[in-house]
DNA sequence: ATGAAAGCGCTAACAG
DNA sequence: CTGTTAGCGCTTTCAT
């Protein structure tokens, strides 16, 4: 059964004639090491002769550490997002030698268990859990004491990585207000403030909008609520805000699905962007530059959200420190396309 | 340094009063083995009692087998369907309990034999190589003996598992035709026929494409050609054949982006879809069911085509048979959705 | 039906 | 500067 195996060190001790712990110290052992150079070189030449690499899980097994740190996400499939935060991930640990190991949950906790599980049987050094909606989750307890991340969520016993989204929130609005508009509409304000398990963040930037409006004495000239971020949210919203406030001069939607559908509502009624009506949301999923024209948005940072996480995960295990349980917020940032006027 | 390990068979053995290779017969023997169902049981219990989790690295090392598959794939970030393709083979892996490790490359050959490398030190059982344009591509020769599958490409030593593109171009044409359309013009054929390191199927896309047409005995009414696959190209595209051939009923895209700009142009225009022109194109991302009216499309299978990638895989390890180095083709069905009228 | 012993490929003490 | 030895946790003969 046994797969055919590689050179090993022995090979390379015998072709050298020295012994595997040499050869394991020339190949492994730090600079100013107390192997003679003239050696080092030697069995370096006889391993790239031999096309040797060395055996990850023969040196695990020794060392206790796999130099590989796992992602578990939620929904891979489902979303356009999670590319950006593998990459993120991988360039990370790729720049620092480390491996990673994906495995994927739905909704069963049962999944999440068995996912759990293979990433403890594997040894993995650390933990990713990256979620699609920025919700509050259950994790499995801890057991070894690998250090854990959330990526875009929250859960305990794993330090968060999360969009800030109040700035952002705001920043949003002054852009609008910045570009002169005062009479604004919105679009997908939950009807009811959304639950942690749903999700933790939205809230806050909500928070953000409300507080740039109210800063500038100005209340939304129409406001369309819903929870179900897709074009039709945003087909109807438009519908119905533009009939409240007729004479309104820019919409802030919830997101890029929703702005999609209020440009698909403004052209129907051959309005035009940013001419009539000028629209403004967050994400900035491939879409939003797609439309016509290009839509201006606050870019949800996945890419970097990953990165952030890999990197949080690998400095504490190269210091040893204990990864708090704490929070590291990624700032949006405005990409300035051609759906707001200046008025 | 080395990690707080976790219990091991050694301490259920303590526990049970038993041997260590009892513990392991009791935990992983077959069916009808040797050890006593009463030992089993009892085993068993320890085990979860004391939260064990077999050590992968201990267990590979002995067995020269990890249960782990690689995925290594050209920019996992840039694409819309990475995601799906990393769901087919996480869902095909995990059915069957392996593993799955990923590292991503680049066009640079160098961080492509990092990457083999990385997986060869991990000693992934089989690997598979994803790309996102069916191109042909090098790939470092293989080592070992573990198999190799190549998903929407082509390399030397791997099996190939691509999408069946000439039919569906003959479907697209024939869904067209059976609703009545003669009058016909294509968006999106390549100026001069792409190269295999640039595209491996597309040629055969175009030439079902060719084909139906011809044994209907029909032209195309009008043609717009390019390479570049955007929602420019639509609406370049768009104005063009609107004005070669004025009375055209269907508009063939080569793809969904195109397919939007074609959209955004005929609605420009005042024209509407289905009733002014017909649009039908081959892809299915997400985008297509976001548009209004939702888009026809020829769905590209990637998750069908990471599972069956998978599949082909784990099926080689399991029977011990070369993985021969041939092509497994997935069909892509059609997605009728709203925008293609019956005349 | 169970146990003793060997060994997968590597690293880390400790000698020399 | 280099070699010897032991052992990481597991599976696998081979005995009993």
């Amino acid at each position: 059964m046994a797969r055919r195996r590689g050179p090993t060190l022995a090979d390379i001790a015998q072709a050298t004639g020295l012994s595997v712990a040499t050869v394991s110290q020339a190949l492994t052992g730090k600079e100013g090491a107390r192997i003679a150079p003239a050696t080092v070189e030697r069995v370096k030449e006889a391993a790239t002769e031999l096309g040797y690499v060395a055996d990850a899980t023969a040196r695990s097994l020794r060392t206790g550490r796999t130099r590989t740190i796992g992602f578990v996400s939620d929904q891979v499939t489902v979303t356009r997002f999670a590319a950006a935060m593998v990459r993120g991930l991988l360039d990370a640990a790729e720049q620092r030698e480390h491996a990673v190991m994906i495995a994927e949950v739905d909704s069963q906790p049962e999944r999440m268990e068995r996912a759990f599980d293979a990433m403890r049987a594997h040894r993995i050094d650390g933990l990713a859990v990256g979620l699609m909606a920025d919700r509050e989750v259950q994790v499995p307890p801890r057991q070894g004491r690998e250090p854990r991340v959330i990526i875009n969520g929250l859960a305990d016993q794993c330090h968060a990585v999360l969009p800030d989204e109040q700035p952002a929130g705001r920043a949003a609005v002054e852009h609008l207000l910045g570009r002169g508009h005062r009479r604004i509409a919105l679009i997908g304000r939950h009807p009811v403030p959304p639950a942690p398990e749903v999700s933790a963040t939205i809230g806050a930037r909500m928070e953000g909008i409300d507080a740039a409006m109210r800063e500038a004495g100005l209340e939304f000239a129409a406001e369309h609520r819903g929870g179900l971020w897709e074009p039709e949210l945003g087909r109807e919203g438009a519908a119905r805000v533009l009939e409240a406030a007729p004479d309104l001069t820019a919409i802030l939607a919830a997101n890029d699905r929703v702005a999609f559908g209020v440009y698909q509502e403004l052209q129907a009624r051959g309005l035009r962007i940013p001419e009539d009506a000028s629209v403004m949301s967050f994400d900035d999923e491939e879409l939003a530059s797609m439309m016509r024209p290009a839509l201006t948005t606050m870019r949800l940072p996945y890419r970097e959200m990953g990165e952030v996480g890999a990197s949080l995960l690998l400095d504490a295990l190269a210091s040893g420190a204990d990864l708090s349980a704490g929070r590291t917020k990624i700032p949006l940032e405005l990409v300035d396309r051609a759906s707001v006027r200046t008025l």
